[in-house]
DNA sequence: TGACATCAAATGCACGCGCATGTAAGTTCG
DNA sequence: CGAACTTACATGCGCGTGCATTTGATGTCA
């Protein structure tokens, strides 16, 4: 039983491993290749794609590294980068002057609806 | 429908995108601060040490190669960190010199069999 | 045999990551 | 008020990764 629970385990496991090595790879470099978007710079702009129906409205640095797997650091230089990009702009909080507010640019809404069929097409690939 | 299926894909990418993440950082955690053991030199002591029943069998580092999913170079260089800590050991092979073949020591058995039980038992919580 | 393609593995390099720490802004409580 | 604590974010640092290239050994074919 133990064993068999074991193997079972491990193949899950394995299986997990390949879908997301081989989806993660893929994702990586079609949004690269086409786009000039890195994995977690996508992800972000996802987030606030999603959260906002137009461009003005933005999300805390906090809230969005909730949405993401990835740690504060990691987060903080791949806005940087986005905004490097002229995709992201950072605004400050009026209320609460350690907080950032982000928000898409135009350019980055542009960016997001040109890569968002891309992604979504790797995942019906890997995934459906 | 399509519209459906899209979400459904998303749906199932983050679940993915979690399991991963989560049973991935607490192996790591576990087996480097129980074992010294990071998550993909486990994984080659893994392999090798399914592989063989004792300690003198061998594999190539292709094969290894293709039973993971790290690079080749990723792979070259996890295994010049578990031959530095004396678990694995290189030998040339006499018939291809190109090949390199792969060995557990005694040190390299111990190590992953004092680690196996971690592994299972991470895996156990969040997969079983 | 000699020129050329192919293969296994190692290595230089740039990059993104997490951890630990720094900085500045808010909070709590005497 | 003010000292101690906490929170939000940025940054220094070391590490592991993939890509591109190199080194050296094997095939192949004329």
């Amino acid at each position: 039983m133990e064993a068999e629970a074991d193997v079972d385990v491990c193949d899950k496991w394995s299986e997990t491993l390949r879908v997301y090595h081989t989806t993660s790879c893929e994702l990586e470099n079609e949004l690269q290749s086409r786009h000039g978007l890195g994995l977690s710079e996508f992800e972000v702009l996802l987030i606030l794609g999603r959260a906002t129906g137009e461009c003005g409205v933005k999300a805390r640095m906090k809230d969005i590294e909730a949405e993401t797997h990835l740690s504060q650091s990691a987060l903080s230089r791949t806005v940087t980068r986005l905004e490097k990009a002229g995709l992201v702009a950072r605004a400050a909080c009026e209320f609460d002057r350690r907080a950032n507010f982000l928000a898409l640019t135009p350019a980055g809404r542009e960016r997001f609806e040109q890569a968002a069929p891309t992604h979504r097409s790797v995942l019906l690939k890997h995934l459906g």
